[in-house]
DNA sequence: TCTCCACATCGAAACCCCTCTATATGCAGA
DNA sequence: TCTGCATATAGAGGGGTTTCGATGTGGAGA
């Protein structure tokens, strides 16, 4: 822990990433980091763009329907997926954007392909 | 867990994740849903593209010299950093190929940036 | 060879994440 | 209102992560 014992002369050019910073990119990639929810964001990616309700993510997941619940509720919290509520069915769908911008934060030299 | 009682009618269109892709996919980004590391990786993308030294990484991280070997190793073994050893320092570096390569597989409506 | 320095690894403690079952909520038809 | 269905939430159990101090390793100078 004491830097002024050590002899290193490697030079640090840029200002250094915020605590903020650094936990939010973090957080919203954590919501991206698990199997499940790879596949989840998969499958909403090449689905109809209205969405697709929670009964036909369990069973092609092989997981109970609170754990797809629990794993939408961490997308949706991170912004990547928005929720449409119709009759008693929930609506799940991505949103694109922020899936864009979560992989041009992660790499700067990439950006979006226009159409 | 039993499908044959969900009544629900959402097509679905496209093709399923395998497990492997996903897992691989999944393995990628935790090695960098972490703020000690996402700090890290920008330090690392910010400098000298000769690679950065350990013991310039420890003390403005705040954390332990042992710790930022285990990020690093984490970080090495997801193919994102390389390590070149000189007399007895490490200086590691980004493997921008491979950041790229999972900023795309995020959001394949992104791409490289030509210089 | 002996010692020092930079870095890696080990083992333990604290914490967080993902899964399940059980239960609650809320809408809609009978 | 009562019942049934789709989804959300609660709580617990098991396993993985991150941190630390202590120790190992390997190069280089005295």
């Amino acid at each position: 822990m004491d830097a002024s014992t050590l002899a290193c002369d490697t030079p640090l050019v840029a200002p250094a990433m915020s605590d903020a910073e650094a936990e939010a990119l973090a957080h919203a990639l954590k919501a991206v980091a698990d199997p499940t929810r790879v596949k989840l964001l998969h499958r909403l990616i090449s689905a109809v763009p209205d969405g697709v309700c929670v009964c036909d993510l369990t069973a092609p997941l092989g997981i109970t329907q609170p754990s797809v619940s629990y794993h939408l509720r961490i997308l949706r919290q991170a912004g990547l997926v928005e929720r449409r509520q119709e009759r008693n069915f929930a609506y799940f769908s991505v949103r694109g954007e922020a899936l864009r911008r979560l992989a041009t934060l992660l790499d700067p030299t990439t950006q979006e392909v226009r159409a």
